[in-house]
DNA sequence: AATCTCACG
DNA sequence: ACGTACGTGAGATTA
């Protein structure tokens, strides 16, 4: 037989440390629950155990020989967000049916070693898994030490036999106990002997074999004076340090095998702890997907709902609570599934899928409405807002989740999964009507009703139509543009080889690093977790050092150039000649929306050479691109809602905000302001919205610790305004858990009660900065709303067809231009009405690189 | 799958 | 003493 024990309080240490921080939604840390059971779960598949225990301190506080009672007292308690984590991964342990050890005055570490002596004894194989190396000592024939790490966040293990211990100790695993003695361990309070370290200690015990030996030839020659001093002086410590660093193998546990295997005696219980930690990841792992059920109490049977074919709309439309799924394949109805809390009714007649679209007797309670929107628009259905979306209301309860998916609603919000007959309906999505029900109410609740009704839900028919409609692009001038780039591309590829001499590849960061800051001995600056950094901000401090190092900042710009935007564009051309992009409504934290396959939000602009590019981004034959963007709109929403009496002064007054503050921040009236004074006040400016630190701003704009930090005190002396909101609305996250933009749309905030520096710093920096960049994408999305029903009610042909965060581009028909960019300034500068005046310019041109101003 | 780098607001 | 600005997506390399 062959037993796994597992140190468990050493792995959780490892797995808390090892890994980012996690926690639910009500701010319960859940990482190194996750992390245990993923090296947990690793390990058994590493060494295929019969049986497992698991072993752990109890939280008295414990000695390991009484007669010293300073044992341990030194090490610190272990932090909260790690000790709440103890007791639920114990219970769900338990649940997944393992067996844990622990006993009143012993560690786990003894437990162990209990283990280890009675396996050698039978006869069986004993594994032990640590991050601790001093299990080392247990290594024997039959025991193997497993020492566990976390290598990049990933599990690793080393480890150790007899053999490994020979040869990274040059001892045998007992020995270990002696060269402890000698060296101490602070941390677990051992004294040794003081002023000999781990080396002089190998080397004692390796001549002399064991602590009893070195005191026996306490007068040999081999022994140097100074040493021969320090071990006279310390004998006694020696001695009991020995004793102290001995992990005990006679504890009073049960140590037959036979009652350590594991036994999961209720799978659906495991499942549902689980997923009351959110660790969803973990129910998929243990395979555990079909268990999960809530609210099991007598709620009498209901039948399982039944299946039925749609025949007419009348079979739906007095139904109260539906959602309905629409299943698309590459765009083209495949069928519909409408489910009602009394069966699920599924259509595969297109025709009736239309009907049910068009008529204004069915209730539009969508499980996802984009999709859905998209077809209508290309069938040339007029197609209602709907009245509900299951996934944007989940969305808008917690924007931080990356799945919406009615499989992780019904666990997270614990719905029982509906029953159904057959297979072919999935009990998740049968649920739908309940999960429904449950984040209709929940929005209500939350306030957040207007946002979801007037923001989100006609939003996505809106994004629905841009996608439809693309961006038409000149694939001939992107080909060319590409060949031009390749070439250069391939100049600065051989110019770097010829510099370096050799060759490698120039797009491997770490074999650029061995090339500059070995081969050609440049000073490495900083690190990143697996070697140089060979980033932008380190190249530019590089420059004057070698002339390679310009090169390849040019061969990187090239190279960015060449595969993200000429052969990942060229890539996503449709067959119509136009790019569709995805606008995802879903994805981001603050409210925003995001652009993927392609994305383009992120089409170069800040320097000509990317510029360039967006002059193959044009508008149809007959028409025109419309672009607006909002001025500042940033600022203006924090003047707005830190109600800054200074902030506000000027924008009414329409002055430039950044000269504004440039006067402000050092002290000169406004017509002495320096071109740098108001480019370092712009940054200030950015920095306050960002949640600013003097130290990035003053390596941002390149002046010293000091000077910035003045920079800001100053900044926020004459903002007061901004001064107090800046506190008060960390003040009130703490309080509530959440920040909130303008218009109710909501971000958690588990950061804040983080007793790590870094985490905490975090949450601050960002409930500082979500309630402006959020609200700012409010506002945009409401313009984008109303100028696409402006267009329609105008009846004109321009279409939306792209957003940038603070952008709107419209494609207009010549004869229409001069109206879409009335309109679009119009609307987006009375979206909504604010404190201070928003403000949108629009410009037109053939091309994206002639639209924008 | 994770890391690094870099494009945008 | 820590490590350093908010929010994204994509491509290339490496493990």
């Amino acid at each position: 037989m062959r037993l796994l024990a597992v140190d468990g309080n050493s792995i959780l240490n490892r797995a808390y440390y090892g890994i980012r921080p996690l926690t639910t939604k009500d701010g319960q840390f859940t990482h190194a629950i996750y992390g245990f059971l993923t090296m947990l779960e690793k390990i058994k598949a590493d060494t295929n155990p019969d049986c497992v225990a698991i072993a752990f301190d109890l939280r008295a506080p414990t000695f390991r020989h009484k007669a010293y009672s300073g044992y341990k007292a030194t090490r610190k308690g272990m932090p909260e967000e790690l000790a709440s984590q103890v007791e639920p991964l114990k219970e769900l342990l338990v649940l997944l049916g393992y067996k844990l050890v622990s006993l009143e005055g012993f560690e786990a570490d003894d437990i162990l070693g209990t283990f280890a002596a009675s396996c050698e004894e039978s006869g069986n194989e004993c594994v032990i898994a640590t991050g601790d190396r001093d299990s080392l000592q247990l290594v024997s024939d039959k025991v193997t030490v497993r020492l566990a790490a976390t290598k990049q966040g990933s599990p690793t293990a080393v480890v150790y036999d007899v053999q490994k211990v020979q040869e990274d100790y040059g001892v045998s695993p007992r020995q270990l106990i002696d060269i402890k003695a000698l060296q101490g361990d602070t941390s677990d309070n051992i004294p040794g002997v003081a002023g000999i370290g781990p080396k002089g200690a190998g080397e004692l015990i390796c001549k002399f074999k064991s602590l009893q030996g070195v005191y026996d030839n306490i007068d040999s020659p081999e022994i140097k004076d100074s040493v021969r001093k320090k071990l006279t002086a310390d004998k006694e410590n020696a001695f009991l340090s020995l004793m102290l660093g001995e992990i005990c193998s006679t504890v009073p546990i049960d140590t037959a095998l036979e009652n350590y295997r594991v036994n999961m005696q209720d799978p659906a219980a495991a499942a549902r702890y689980m997923a009351r930690l959110e660790l969803f990841k973990l129910i998929d792992k243990f395979g555990l997907n079909g268990d999960v059920a809530f609210e099991k109490e007598a709620k009498e049977d209901k039948p399982p709902l039944k299946v039925v074919a749609l025949n007419s709309l009348d079979d739906i439309s007095q139904k109260e609570n539906t959602v309905a799924d629409a299943v698309f394949d590459r765009g083209e109805f495949l069928c519909l599934y409408v489910y009602a809390e009394d069966a699920v009714y599924t259509c595969q007649s297109e025709e009736l899928f239309k009907e049910f679209l068009a008529s204004p007797n069915t209730k539009k309670c969508f499980y996802d409405s984009k999709p859905v929107y998209a077809y209508a628009d290309r069938k040339g259905i007029d197609m209602k807002t709907a009245e509900f979306d299951v996934s944007l209301a989940a969305y808008l309860l917690n924007p931080s989740s990356s799945d919406y998916s009615p499989e992780r609603l019904c666990a997270e919000y614990r719905i029982d999964q509906a029953k159904v007959e057959g297979e072919e309906v999935s009990p998740f999505y049968a649920s739908l009507p309940e999960i429904a029900r449950r984040l209709s109410r929940e929005i209500e609740e939350k306030k957040q009703k207007t946002l979801l009704d007037t923001i989100e839900l006609p939003l996505a028919r809106v994004l629905a139509r841009m996608e439809n409609v693309g961006f038409a692009v000149d694939r001939e001038g992107i080909e060319n543009y590409g060949a031009y780039i390749s070439e250069k591309l391939a100049f600065f590829e051989q110019e770097i080889y010829s510099a370096v001499g050799y060759e490698f590849n120039i797009n491997s960061p770490k074999q650029l690093g061995v090339a500059l800051f070995e081969k050609l001995g440049l000073p490495a600056k900083k690190k990143t977790k697996s070697g140089y950094s060979t980033n932008a901000d380190v190249l530019e401090d590089l420059r004057h050092h070698h002339p390679v190092v310009g090169m390849i900042l040019e061969y990187r710009t090239y190279a960015k150039l060449k595969s993200t935007y000429c052969e990942g564009l060229t890539k996503v051309i449709a067959e119509d000649g136009r790019i569709h992009s995805s606008f995802n409504q879903k994805e981001t934290r603050t409210g925003r929306i995001s652009s993927t396959e392609p994305n383009l939000q992120n089409i170069p602009v800040r320097t000509e050479l990317g510029r360039e590019l967006r002059k193959f981004f044009v508008a149809k034959e007959g028409c025109v691109l419309v672009d607006a963007d909002y001025s500042q709109i940033e600022l203006r929403v924090l003047a707005d809602i830190a109600k800054d009496e200074n902030m506000r002064t000027a924008f009414l007054d329409n002055t430039d905000i950044h000269t504004v503050t440039a006067s402000e921040v050092f002290s000169m009236p406004k017509d002495m302001v320096t071109p740098l004074m108001r480019s370092r006040a712009k940054a200030v400016n950015f920095g306050i919205v960002y949640g600013i630190g003097a130290f990035s701003l003053s390596k941002d704009i390149g002046v010293t610790n000091k000077e910035a930090s003045d920079y800001i005190k100053s900044y926020l002396r004459h903002y007061s305004g901004v001064d107090g909101y800046m506190k008060s609305v960390i003040e009130n996250a703490r309080l509530t858990g959440y920040v909130e933009t303008l218009f109710g749309r909501r971000r958690y905030l588990p950061e804040l009660t983080a007793t790590n520096h870094m985490t905490r710093a975090f949450g601050e920096r960002v409930a500082r900065n979500m309630p402006i960049q959020g609200t700012a994408a409010d506002i945009i999305k409401i313009a984008m709303i109303k100028v696409d029903e402006r267009l329609a009610s105008e009846g004109m042909e321009s279409r939306l067809i792209l957003q940038v965060h603070d952008e709107l581009i419209v494609e207009a028909p010549v004869h229409e231009a001069m109206m879409a960019a009335m309109i679009l300034q119009e609307e987006m500068e009375n979206a909504v009405k604010l404190s201070v005046p928003l403000v949108a310019e629009a410009s037109m041109g053939a091309s994206w690189y002639d639209a924008k101003s």
